[in-house]
DNA sequence: GTCTATAGGCTGATAGAC
DNA sequence: GTCTATCAGCCTATAGAC
C-alpha cells in the first residue's frame, strides 16, 4: 500500500500548495486579483493542472473562505482563558478588530465579498456541528452573553442570542467600515472600538 | 448664443443618460457587472462615445458613488422633522437600514467596494463644505448627539463625535452584514436593529 | 498527472474614417 | 461627435499529446 499512500500524500500536498499560493495572491492583490493563471505560475504548474484538484476558481475561493474563518476562530480562542464574561467580550472585540485589520484581504473575502462565497459556511455538511468554524466563532461570543444572563446581569427579557448578533454586527461595522473607508470614521479605532463596546455593554447589562 | 447653449445642453443630457444607464446596470448586475460596452449598448451609442464624456470607467463609478450618497442623504433627511433627539436618532437608524436593504447595490458601491472609489468623497473640492453629501449625512447624525450633550443627557466626558462614529459604524455593521451574509445574524433585522440601537443609546445616555 | 495549445469569451481604451 | 474596427490584454475551462 506504500505506493498508493505516497501518491495520495503527494496529491494532498499539491492541493495544499495551491491553497497556500492562492492565499498569498489574495493577500497581495485582493480577491479580484486571484486568477487560475497566477496560481499556476506561483506553484510552477500549468493552469490545467489546477482543475485536477479543484473544480474551478469558485471552489478555491470557498476553501480560502473556510480557512479564513478557521483563522479567525484561532485568533479569538485565546480570550476563552478570561473567566469574567464582560472582560472576555471586551477582549474578543479587541482580537476581532485586530484580526480584521491585520488580515484585511482575508476578512474581506469571508465577510464582505459575494454572498455566494460565504454561503458555503452554512451549506456544508458540518454546518452547525462542533467542527464548523462559523459555529465555533459564534459560540465564543454567545457564551459570554449566556453567562451574563445566568449571573442575572442581563437586563430582564433580553435574549442572549439577539445580543450576540447585535454585538457581532457592531464589531463587523467597525472593521468593515475601516477597510472600505479608511479615514471615514475620523475617530481612531483604538478609541472608537472601546467606546462602542463599552456603550453597548453598558446598555445591555443591568 | 442659442446654438452653443443647445449643444451644451445636449452634451449634459447625454452625460446624464450615461449615468442613468450605469445606475440601472449596477442595480441589475452589481458593480462588477458594469462595463463600458453594456453602458453603450443601453443608450444605443458606441463604446468610444462614452470616453468623450468620462475619462473612463472609474470616473463613472465615482459619479455613481456620489449620487448614491446624495440619495442616502435624501432618505435620511425627513427624520430631521423629529424634534426629540433620541427619537430622531432611532428614526435615522430605521431609515438608514431601509435604504441599505432597498438599494443594496448602491449601498455596496458606496460603502463596501474598493476604497479608491469612495475616496473621491473626501478628495473632491467640495468635501467638508455644506454642499458635500458625505458631510450632510454625517451632520444629520452628529446633530443628534450634540443636542443630547447640550441637554446634559450624555454621560460626562463623552465626545459627541466619537459617539456619532460608533453609532454609524453599528448601523453600517447591520446593513453590510445582512447584504453579504443574508441569514447569518439569525435575528431578523426588525428585531436586531432596534435592540442594537436601544442598547447603544441606553449605554451612551445618562 | 502533467503538459501545451487553444477555444471562446470578456475587458478598457484608442485610432482613424466620416 | 459619432462611428467602426481593432489593439492588447485578461479570463476560465477544456482537448489532446506525452
Amino acid at each position: 500500500m506504500g505506493i498508493i499512500e505516497r501518491k495520495a500524500r503527494q496529491k494532498a500536498d499539491l492541493r495544499a500548495r495551491i491553497l497556500e499560493a492562492s492565499r498569498a495572491i489574495v493577500l497581495a492583490d485582493g480577491f479580484a486579483g486571484l486568477t487560475m493563471r497566477k496560481i499556476a505560475q506561483a506553484i510552477d504548474y500549468s493552469p490545467g493542472t489546477l482543475y485536477l484538484h479543484f473544480a474551478g476558481r469558485d471552489e478555491i475561493a470557498r476553501e480560502l473562505c473556510i480557512g479564513g474563518l478557521r483563522d479567525l476562530v484561532a485568533a479569538l480562542t485565546p480570550t476563552a482563558a478570561i473567566l469574567e464574561p464582560r472582560a472576555r467580550l471586551e477582549a474578543v472585540a479587541q482580537a476581532y478588530l485586530r484580526f480584521g485589520l491585520e488580515r484585511a484581504e482575508t476578512y474581506r473575502l469571508v465577510f464582505m465579498e459575494d454572498p455566494t462565497i460565504v454561503k458555503v459556511i452554512y451549506d456544508r455538511p458540518e454546518a452547525g456541528s462542533d467542527d464548523d468554524p462559523g459555529t465555533q466563532a459564534y459560540r465564543l461570543l454567545a457564551a459570554g452573553f449566556f453567562e451574563l444572563q445566568a449571573a442575572g446581569r442581563l437586563k430582564p427579557a433580553a435574549d442572549p442570542l439577539v445580543l450576540t448578533d447585535a454585538f457581532w454586527s457592531s464589531l463587523h461595522g467597525v472593521v468593515s467600515l475601516k477597510l472600505t473607508c479608511p479615514g471615514f470614521p475620523a475617530t481612531p479605532v483604538e478609541i472608537l472600538l472601546p467606546t462602542l463596546v463599552k456603550s453597548l455593554l453598558d446598555g445591555m447589562l443591568v
